[in-house]
DNA sequence: GTTGTAATGTTACAACATTACATTATTTTC
DNA sequence: GAAAATAATGTAATGTTGTAACATTACAAC
């Protein structure tokens, strides 16, 4: 399934924003600040990345405890994933999109840091609940990780 | 599938020392120490975990570095799997088998962390890297990590 | 404007991991 | 078997990621 993805950064931040309004959350500068940060950079960021890039980017200093609070935010906004496997942060394709958030499948590049983000077909989602199913086990936290090199890193060598 | 899995300590400490012996690694005391802690712990450990442990069980100190540098030789040797999902250290299912090691996929219990390792399909990892191998990307780290509840701290509440 | 709640700041620290260099143990070579 | 080479381990310092506890500031509701 293929989706209509993130435009420019300034749409996105609109639907962030709107979103937030409908729900109640609150969009603050520095929180709208963090999120555009992350859309500029096309690659997932550590929260000490993101600590840096808005000393640079705002020239204004922010502490480690205020990122990882705005960076719970946005997750739970469902504007940014947790890569648990690198301890990274990355804007979430879907934004835009309407459609109910699928199991992710991240395919993450281990020379560039970019991400791509596909969405796991139903039919293989099913497959493997039912793999997990026979154990008896119960599944928590629903995002697949795949780690390589994606095909513009590959060309370089 | 399902494949015999390891039976008692003694067994696959043995099993883990031939196998260095062939290919000419060496399974020193305190390697086979740290892998029969593990077996003995029937759950995934951190490295620090490990290191107490240590401390405790052979009344004798080791530091961290060592620990760390213990599991990287038992990792490559592959007795002993990382978990990257929670930093955590869990002995290979399947050190006494000789089949080729397929795609572990890993149900980790965050309760209390113990693993059980199943080995996915032929058929649904086929599936899998169609669904990767359409965007071009080599995968590099084959291994899933699901989280979620086993079926006996199900049964706790 | 006062008050209550949410957001952010500050400080300290916990947990996980690596680097650099010293020392010890084992193997190899002669 | 002694010297040299290599592998394993020890020690100290530090880097990276993340959280806890509490203070302060900003904003919304009344």
């Amino acid at each position: 399934m293929k989706h209509i993805l993130n435009k420019n950064t300034q749409e996105v931040l609109q639907a962030a924003q709107k979103q937030c309004q409908q729900q109640g959350l609150r969009f603050t500068t520095k929180r709208s600040n963090v999120l555009q940060l992350m859309l500029n950079e096309n690659k997932s960021l550590s929260a000490y990345d993101i600590m840096a890039e808005y000393k640079t980017q705002y020239n204004q200093s922010i502490s480690a405890v205020s990122v990882y609070r705005m960076l719970d935010f946005l997750i739970h906004a469902q504007f940014v994933h947790k890569l648990i496997s690198s301890s990274q942060y990355i804007v979430c394709s879907h934004i835009t999109c309407h459609h109910a958030h699928e199991i992710p499948q991240l395919l993450i590049c281990d020379t560039c840091h970019q991400v791509e983000e596909i969405s796991i077909g139903k039919l293989l989602a099913s497959e493997l609940e039912a793999n997990i199913a026979a154990s008896g086990f119960k599944l928590q936290r629903q995002q697949l990780e795949l780690h390589g090199v994606c095909i513009s890193c590959q060309n370089l060598h």
